[in-house]
DNA sequence: GGCTGGATGGCACGATCGTGCGACGGGCAG
DNA sequence: CTGCCCGTCGCACGATCGTGCCATCCAGCC
């Protein structure tokens, strides 16, 4: 989606002075990013984001002194709800990491897996993405399919796949020319599956359609 | 981990004749994996459980003559239930994709991603991974949060009591205009208010917030 | 063969929306 | 007194949407 901004404003919080100016090497390096923040323990970036713009993201570090990075990130997402946060570890703890993304972290680099992919990451989640290893994955997934979510879906509004493809990407916040393009099809496809839609369901605006699906449970 | 077999045994469901040779060619040319079937609709795949001994992996395209991959997806987990399945597809959309593994997919290829890392995200899938991309981790991670956890929204997004006002207005189907009315204001304080509302949600829509104000039960 | 429904694509028009830029008054905390 | 938040109102611009009316293609059904 759209960028707000020219430039990804990424802060670093990292104890290790040397890994971190090479991180800090590195993003500045990147196109487009720019590492304005660093900071070498999380209390030190909460007394930051009260007096400067807050960042775009924010590459945390789990190993800190005095708070963890685990915890440092409900504090995070208080205070910068806009921030995204990827966290840094030399450790591929899949317990640990599994309960940091749950948190609500973005994603997660294995410092291992080589400062090169630091940009990358960013860039996937500006993006929207939350990058993680497989085994994460499987973790999250693991846990995610404990809780049956059997839907309900009563198919009274006779809609076709696609208008439901359509709808839904609908409550997803995209707007068409998206959808047209998510799906690969002409815009003026995804109208026409659009107007079926209001018509069955008796709106007139994507916004009423929307609104009657997820209230009826229909998608 | 389970090393019950020397040899990975998969399974190719692909109507595209080929581009399934070209990953048969691959699979068969990876350590320790066999490409021993290879059927052009999950129909056929189907037929053939209940002749042969269950694949350990099987490569699933979405895009299938008659029943669609991901309906096929649920059927394979009853005739198969150890074999675990790696979506294959053209087309990047997560949310498709994101239905595909809460209906119990392993992980899934981009056929765009390239054919060579088609034997990587297999290893993954063997050792208990679940390969995806970003985009649709982000989707998981959304979903799975909401249900975790936070019953915090109502107060988590500090939304004014005007603010919800309109949201709920909107929700009902109503246009800026029609609230301005009902609410005996201008429709541009309408406006402000819903630019907040967006900011604070972070959306960008009517239909984006409405989405999301329905679905987190913050109206 | 003909018919129907679903999916696709197109054009044009006015209506509606999102957003950047303001403004003003009232209330409340410091 | 001085901020700051909230609610109110305004304008202008481009982007997006809803809709009337149109066409083509394909699969399934009678």
């Amino acid at each position: 989606m759209p960028l707000h901004s020219t430039i990804t404003n990424v802060w670093l919080v990292e104890d290790n002075a040397l890994f971190g100016r090479s991180v800090q090497r590195v993003v500045n390096g990147l196109d487009g990013m720019a590492c304005e923040g660093g900071f070498t323990s999380a209390e030190a970036a909460f007394a930051a984001l009260g007096q400067v713009p807050p960042p775009d993201i924010i590459l945390l570090d789990v190993q800190l002194p005095g708070m963890n990075g685990i915890e440092a990130l409900a504090t995070f997402r208080s205070l910068a709800p806009d921030a995204r946060v990827i966290i840094l570890t030399v450790f591929d703890d899949p317990d640990k990491i599994f309960r940091a993304v749950c948190a609500g972290a973005s994603g997660y680099i294995l410092k291992s897996s080589g400062i090169e992919h630091i940009g990358q990451a960013i860039k996937q989640v500006v993006e929207g993405g939350a990058p993680m290893t497989p085994e994460i994955a499987q973790r999250v997934l693991d846990t995610f399919s404990q809780k049956e979510s059997n839907q309900i879906s009563i198919d009274d509004y006779q809609l076709t796949e696609r208008e439901i493809d359509i709808l839904r990407l609908l409550a997803d916040g995209l707007v068409k020319k998206e959808i047209a393009d998510r799906l690969e099809i002409s815009a003026h496809t995804v109208s026409t599956h659009l107007r079926r839609v209001y018509s069955k369901l008796h709106v007139s605006t994507n916004t009423g359609a929307v609104a009657k699906a997820l209230r009826e449970r229909i998608i």
